[in-house]
DNA sequence: GGCACTCATGCAACAAACGCATCCACGCTA
DNA sequence: TAGCGTGGATGCGTTTGTTGCATGAGTGCC
């Protein structure tokens, strides 16, 4: 059985307009293309579907039969592939993005917010989580889109950097290291450190500052959530080492930032793919709102 | 938007198998054929819905989203056109017959069945009226196939001939004229006369033979029905003139049937259909079973 | 690091579709 | 009833698309 949406768009409109050449003149072509077409259907379905003479043309039974076939065909082919092109366009869709909370409420809000003013119809979910469950979100394909940390490279993901955000001194605006011009790691062997949980990204990184530079810190609490982090600053019961731009995630007044020097740390944060796997439309136009946001952000924020 | 149910089946192939080669296996196409198909169908869509390495292939979100699509088109296009196919070989399908009373009962029983034997699911709606209405059901396209006598050449109807019909005596087996080898018209002139309706094509007939034979005959007895006609004559209150075949439909017992000579008269019956009009397959079917049938029963009831 | 497997590409042959010009048949009109 | 006009069919050359063969290129596996 071997008919094109083309032939069965010829026969519908020769049916419609009750002419072939006048037929012709509506698909665009010439009147001796649709006739062929309409011959070679006729003889693909071993059937006449018009009586014609040269004066009238009307449809045999078989081609009343043909037509709202033809017609529902039409309509199906149509409106598939235009569901189709709006999801290609990127008008229609999900996008599932994995994120360390912190880069979530910085990065995310705005992009998500630019997304949606443009693709109304697109869905996005965010998993916020630590940045190894982040890359296991992405390897794992629950989410097209990772915003974290720089994963080891036996993760087997691709990593594309995004905006490096310093660490610095978080304390009360009351405190005396707020007025000093820079402070040095050092300091967290002196003073009450609040910690991060265990697994998370500015934890690690901590650590690991601690480690290289044989500083001997206990950290006397240790929290999952960048609010309780802040309360316990600005209560006066410790100081801590945040990135930048999670601060203000902290919620709590009263705090200042410093930078902090010998080392300089950054927190180097991008996206995470799949190694070659193609990204949604929708995905991909998310990710490129999230870059130039990034991009915003990079120029009066870390820099 | 141009995509051929062809390429959709490449992709498709290629998506079940994971595999070009195996799809192109599968599909009886050589690899670079398929992988030409399945490129086409990209750039028309403007989308990759493959990612592929020489190792692996897997579907692009593009992909996913559209196999479900080409499924559904795939079946939907088999099955419309399963159907199709079946309604051209006839095996589907309605036909709508016009008919005189007396040819209905004796040519479509026999037809119908055959036709109900090798085509269960055809379905034949039986319009029975007199002769104009049934040029009427089929100039008007409510029946496809009429049974009738041949209708005047103003009518604009196709007509075929199927078989002819000699009038004859129609009279009680006591009546003296039942030994009778052969009787004349003119035996109407002295006997009761038992007329069928104004409008039916008997009445007509033996109108034209009366007029034509310039004899007086008044109709004592009208009636619509053939039944009526036979109890009337088998009261012994009169005598009539009818074809042969619609002798058995009086389902009077007790009457003969003897030749009319001066003149001898044939009801010939036939085929009405429309001018220029295909037949439905169904139809075409019927109308040969029909002829068929005729020819076995010209064989032995008129020739 | 080499081998083997798979998909992509260059190329030539084939098939299908198209448009142009023309033919043919029927209906309308004078 | 004969001529004319309209509209579908047909012949033919051109163009576009599809196919298969041979080959190239890249990656996983041993």
């Amino acid at each position: 059985m071997k008919a094109t949406p083309h032939q069965l768009l010829c026969f519908q409109a020769v049916a419609e307009t009750g002419s072939f050449s006048e037929a012709a003149r509506r698909l665009g072509l010439s009147q001796p293309a649709l006739s062929r077409a309409v011959q070679v259907l006729e003889e693909a379905l071993g059937a006449r579907l018009f009586d014609r003479d040269t004066r009238n043309v009307a449809l045999t039974p078989v081609g009343a039969e043909l037509l709202p076939i033809a017609e529902r065909l039409g309509a199906e082919f149509g409106g598939a592939f235009g569901e189709l092109a709006r999801f290609v366009a990127g008008g229609r869709g999900r996008v599932t993005v994995a994120a360390l909370p912190s880069i979530a409420a910085v990065l995310l809000p705005a992009a998500i917010a630019a997304l949606a003013a443009e693709r109304p119809d697109v869905e996005v979910l965010i998993h916020d989580g630590l940045s190894g469950a982040v890359g296991d979100a992405v390897r794992d394909g629950r989410a097209e889109i990772g915003l974290a940390v720089q994963p080891t490279p036996s993760a087997r993901l691709d990593y594309r950097p995004l905006l490096a955000d310093a660490f610095g001194l978080v304390c009360r605006d009351e405190d005396p290291l707020a007025v000093r011009d820079k402070s040095t790691w050092s300091i967290f062997a002196e003073r009450p450190f609040v910690a991060m949980a265990p697994a998370s990204s500015v934890r690690l990184m901590t650590d690991s500052v601690f480690l290289q530079s044989g500083l001997a810190v206990t950290p006397l609490y240790q929290c999952a959530f960048l609010g309780t982090a802040g309360s316990l600053v600005a209560a006066g019961l410790g100081i801590t080492a945040l990135p930048r731009l999670t601060v203000p995630l902290t919620a709590a007044p009263g705090l200042v930032w410093r930078p902090l020097a010998r080392p300089a740390v950054r927190r180097q944060m991008g996206v995470v793919t799949r190694p070659n796997r193609s990204l949604s439309p929708a995905a991909a136009a998310l990710l490129r709102l999230i870059e130039a946001e990034a991009r915003r952000i990079g120029a009066d924020g870390t820099a």
